[in-house]
DNA sequence: GTCTATAATTAGATAGAC
DNA sequence: GTCTATCTAATTATAGAC
């Protein structure tokens, strides 16, 4: 079963369906967090993947497939990453251990904000225009998400745990604070000789946000 | 020196220089918010302003400089909106008063991202990756603004008013939070069901970044 | 499946009539 | 100054050899 190999080391060696695929969808994330939709071009996402312009139509249908294939990925992965965290408690749980579960999640979304910048990239670069990717985007993975952040705050609101802010607004204002950063993060280097993505960065960044946003946690 | 008006009403009025390069100014902001540099288009930004495509190289040397004069434009009319405002005060002012200022600052600025998004949604296009564009932008117009908020940040550190984050994080903190409902208006709108651009939401939210990030300033 | 060649469209910029 | 026409280069997508 096994292919020819190229007939010498100077040839790239030939990679696997799901090998190939995932690598444009990696490049593609970074293309059009960097770029936009509009401004990104399907050859540069190839050659960073280091594959050709045509295998996109192959391997995906148009480039808006390659976008939605990508948004996808990058949704799983933040999935992944807030994996087990209930903000919908049931009634008689404890309200001071949701504030220690939202400051959890608060610290996880910070740790995912910097280790893949592209999805904030692409929510803000879409986030601008309406557009029928923003509803997609918006719909699918959007709003599940902003409804539990809503109604864990609201709580939090009533127990006199959460700073105050109306649940809307609080979502932006989280977002944004969380993500900016790691979003602009050639700024940051750029406007304050640091790195946005060193481990303590992130961990004081993250303890900021919790003290600013949940005023009322017991600490310890 | 009155020239000839048109035949009839049928066409297009003739605008004067400043006229014409206020309007493609103005359009070029809009674009270049919503697709970034590379993805808005010459031809989209002349057809808004009600121009044809050539006009904006006989305006403007190219594309990348009428992105210039579009920034100087923006960031002249925040330099305006925060006129008066002196965030670095002689040693011996009250830092009580330095804390309302600084209150008043973050109103100042949350009200003008909620009337000029282009700014942040540029700035966030530009900050994602290296480039002659944004090392200007930063070392220009950027630097100063960051420099004031950082030693007025570092007083009110140790008077005890601002909230215990660094004053690098908290520029990015400040201005992704007081940004981002207005950057991303067309997604609050799809999400919420709200209008973010309305004065009592603009209230509301400046009201919340100010008590989050001044908790020991003094209200009445 | 990959890669070369190329079609069809659109980009930024220029020339020249008016 | 404006506008039509057009140039060159870059865009997404497709066809067909291997």
């Amino acid at each position: 079963m096994a292919r020819n190999p190229p007939p010498n080391g100077t040839v790239r060696t030939r990679r696997s369906r799901t090998d190939i695929r995932r690598a444009l969808l990696e490049s593609a994330l970074i293309e059009f967090g960097a770029k936009g939709f509009d401004g990104a071009s399907t050859r540069a996402i190839a050659q960073r993947a280091h594959a050709h312009q045509p295998q996109i139509n192959y391997h995906f249908e148009s480039k808006a497939a390659l976008w939605t294939a990508a948004v996808d990925h990058l949704f799983g992965l933040l999935a992944e990453a807030m994996h087990g965290l209930v903000l919908r408690q049931p009634t008689d749980a404890d309200v001071a251990q949701l504030g220690q579960t939202f400051a959890d999640g608060i610290r996880r979304f910070v740790s995912f904000a910097a280790e893949h910048p592209e999805l904030n990239q692409i929510m803000v670069h879409e986030g601008t225009t309406a557009s029928d990717r923003l509803t997609w985007m918006t719909r699918t993975y959007v709003q599940p998400f902003f409804n539990g952040i809503g109604s864990a705050w609201q709580r939090l609101l009533e127990a006199g745990i959460a700073a105050p802010i109306d649940s809307d607004t609080l979502y932006y204002v989280l977002v944004g604070a969380a993500s900016l950063p790691y979003v602009n993060a050639s700024e940051v280097r750029l406007l304050t000789g640091r790195d946005p993505s060193a481990p303590a960065w992130i961990a004081a960044h993250a303890d900021g946000l919790v003290a600013i946003l949940l005023p009322g946690l017991e600490t310890g």
